[in-house]
RNA sequence: GGGCCUGUAGCUCAGCAUGGAUAGAGUGCUGGACUUCUAAUCCAGUGGUCAAGGGAUCGAAGCCCUUCGGGCCCGCCA
């Protein structure tokens, strides 16, 4: 068990005493203190009673602590209470150590049943696969991946989607860009295709459809073909996005993260899904067809307090939106699963990636869930929220399907300097389309090529493979912790210089202290014995165990908010207490061999924690560096 | 015009859901600590009318209202 044991227990003794006194119950809080002087844990009870009592918060307080001070308990060492009003609590640390640092070592500790093992679902990444990652599109995969790995370590059973949309409008550009554009279907020597695709084909035709209309025009038939999906030029637009995706995945999978299953657009189209959900919307009255004004003759949906929106226009066709209903829907298990899987690559952590297929020799699985989570930044909130109305209708039940949005990445104005924009101080957003944005490879390139001087610096022993390993680590470290560490409505600035520091508040400052940890394992050259009373702390080494035993509250906190930066905090304020620990308490050279034993424990503790905190950030750390 | 988000130290951000003790980090700047388990570290100092105003409360950075600043979205495009 963990630091729950201490909390438990305290809220269970405050509130038997609370019954005994004849107090009416209530809601009070234990929660850690906001300053060590006041020991490590308070309740606020004392608040709360005050007005039915007609007594000030302290006097309470006071009442109540000399009453726990006859029990006592397993966990606490003192209770007081403080002018404040506050109820302040000293844990009993030799009682809770051993209980923390055995449990810490357990392969699964941090688990919570919190999800019961029901089946969820994440879907991120989706990028068109018309070009290459950039460093918006890193912010989508890594906060998908982190809430994905969350949810399963309390107990979900997660399905990761990534939806590609193989026949929309940006893919039709570039087939545009192969068949009429002149360009080649070949990247030049050295550059990926996915890069090739985008930075090339992809800006430059569109910058062409200005002075060339028959090409603008070219592109509106091709989107037509992709649709229906028989032609040659589908066939063609098939093989060019499947290639570009292949090289998506390989940005994706560097950055650690996997995924259980790829749904294509093209197939959702074929599979003709559209009519049974357009059918079950029209029956539960979820659409009208307008009668007039400006969208008469259209199926809309009624906006409450935003404009009524579009789904079948007055010509039959169904609109962008109305595409991405049948999916939803798909994911929410609403429909009968149209269709078949088929395996398209083992991932590096031996996960399979499946893809969906319509030929029923395929398999048949199981990809839906209860639940919906569907990671796209906030600019899609409108449409977003519209779906959500619509699956909520579908399922009857409120918060089936969550948009988990975020607000995107921007360029910063020196960054978009280097890529030769001139925006007058300003910051400014990505675009794709108009070739501002800076791909997620080059930056990892860059990252990964100063991290290799600095490793190499430190351990000139160390071949050239490990030190590769390390900076290739150390990039996606701190570029991950880069993305994941703010809340999801902060815009991020990205600026390339500043990405490059490893200091501070950083992914790298936590993979240090792994590495120091692990160091001191290395030269101790023994295991330590568990079996030990841990008395005698000091107050780094309380502070360290304190926070190992928070790992599991921490998760569940995450997981409820779906908060991925709670866990990103968490690893911080980790190395934070190591590193203390590390500068003031010596292991290696302890007094005794006993002490040095009891601080190894502590040592192997912190690795064991902060590597799987670490690994629910998908990032791994090197044990030198 | 409507909708969503945001404003806390020079800069980047925690804290706000669930109000309560002297508002915290990083970075920057100033100084200090490597013959020591790796200084990608640590320690100290510096730095705040919590955008502004009002309200409810014993008590507000947090809750409610108003105003102001910043960002994004609002097509029978995708």
């Amino acid at each position: 068990m963990t630091l729950r044991l201490f909390f438990d227990e305290i809220r269970s003794n405050v509130a038997e005493i609370c019954n005994k006194l004849g107090y009416a119950p209530t809601d009070f809080d234990i929660t850690e203190t906001s300053r060590p002087e006041f020991g490590d844990a308070s309740c606020n009870i004392g608040f709360l009673l005050a007005r039915s009592l007609k007594k000030r918060p302290f006097d309470i307080a006071e009442i109540i602590s000399s009453e726990y001070n006859k029990i006592k308990g397993k966990f606490v060492l003192g209770v007081s209470a403080h002018d404040s009003g506050y109820l302040n609590f000293t844990a009993n640390y030799s009682a809770l150590a051993g209980h923390i640092i055995t449990d810490s070592i357990n392969s699964d500790y941090g688990k919570i049943d919190l999800g019961k093992n029901s089946k969820i679902v994440v879907e991120h990444t989706s990028v068109n696969p018309n070009k290459a990652l950039h460093v918006g599109h890193v912010r989508n995969i890594i906060i998908g991946d982190v809430v994905s790995r969350i949810l399963q370590k309390a107990s979900y059973d997660v399905s990761v989607l990534n939806y590609v949309d193989d026949s929309g409008l940006q893919v039709a550009d570039i087939i545009v860009g192969f068949k009429y554009g002149g360009y080649s279907d070949k990247p030049p020597e050295g550059q990926k295709f996915d890069h090739y695709c985008g930075d090339i084909v992809y800006v430059n035709i569109t910058e062409r459809y200005e002075n060339d209309k028959s090409l603008a025009e070219k592109r509106t038939l091709i989107l037509k073909e992709l649709e229906e999906g028989k032609s040659d030029i589908a066939k063609f637009g098939d093989a060019i996005t499947r290639r570009v995706l292949e090289e998506q995945l390989k940005t994706c999978w560097r950055l650690g993260a996997t995924y259980d299953c790829l749904n294509f657009e093209s197939q959702i189209i074929q599979s003709n899904l559209w009519n049974t959900i357009f059918e079950k919307m029209k029956s539960m009255n979820i659409i009208e067809l307008e009668r007039e004004g400006k969208n008469a003759g259209c199926w809309i949906i009624k906006g409450e307090s935003e404009d009524d929106k579009v789904l079948v226009r007055s010509n039959g066709v169904a609109t962008y939106i109305a595409k991405d209903i049948p999916y939803a829907a798909w994911k929410l298990g609403i429909l009968d699963d149209p269709f078949f899987y088929k395996q398209y690559a083992i991932q590096k952590n031996n996960r399979i990636l499946w893809e969906t297929t319509l030929d029923n020799k395929d398999a048949k699985l199981k990809f839906s869930g209860e639940r919906v989570i569907t990671v796209i930044d906030s600019r899609q909130s409108r449409l977003q929220n519209i779906i959500k109305k619509i699956m909520n209708d579908f399922k009857s039940k409120e918060n089936s399907y969550i948009h988990l949005g975020y607000e995107s990445v921007t360029l910063s104005a020196d960054t978009a300097k280097s890529l030769n924009l001139d925006t007058g101080g300003k910051s400014i957003q990505m675009s794709g389309r108009k070739g501002i944005y800076v791909n997620a490879d080059y930056v990892l390139d860059i990252l990964s090529a100063k991290t290799y001087e600095e490793a190499k610096k430190r351990n000139p022993d160390l071949d050239e493979i490990r030190l590769l390993q390390i900076s290739e680590q150390v990039a996606i470290g701190a570029l991950r912790y880069a993305m994941i560490k703010q809340d999801l409505d902060k815009l991020i600035t990205f600026d390339m210089t500043e990405s490059l520091s490893l200091e501070g508040d950083t992914g790298p400052y936590i993979q240090y202290a792994y590495a120091r940890a692990m160091r001191i394992l290395e030269k101790a050259e023994i295991m330590p014995k568990f079996d030990v009373v841990f008395d005698q702390l000091t107050s780094h080494e309380k502070e360290l165990i304190k926070t190992i035993g928070k790992f599991d509250m921490q998760i569940e906190d995450a997981a409820k908010n779906l908060s991925p930066k709670t866990i990103a905090k968490y690893c911080y304020k980790m190395a934070v207490s190591f590193n203390a620990f590390y500068e003031h308490v010596k292991v290696l050279t302890a007094e005794s061999e006993s002490l040095k034993n009891t601080r190894l424990c502590l040592v192997y503790s912190f690795k064991e924690t902060i590597s799987k905190a670490l690994h629910l950030l998908g990032i791994e750390a090197p044990d030198r560096m």
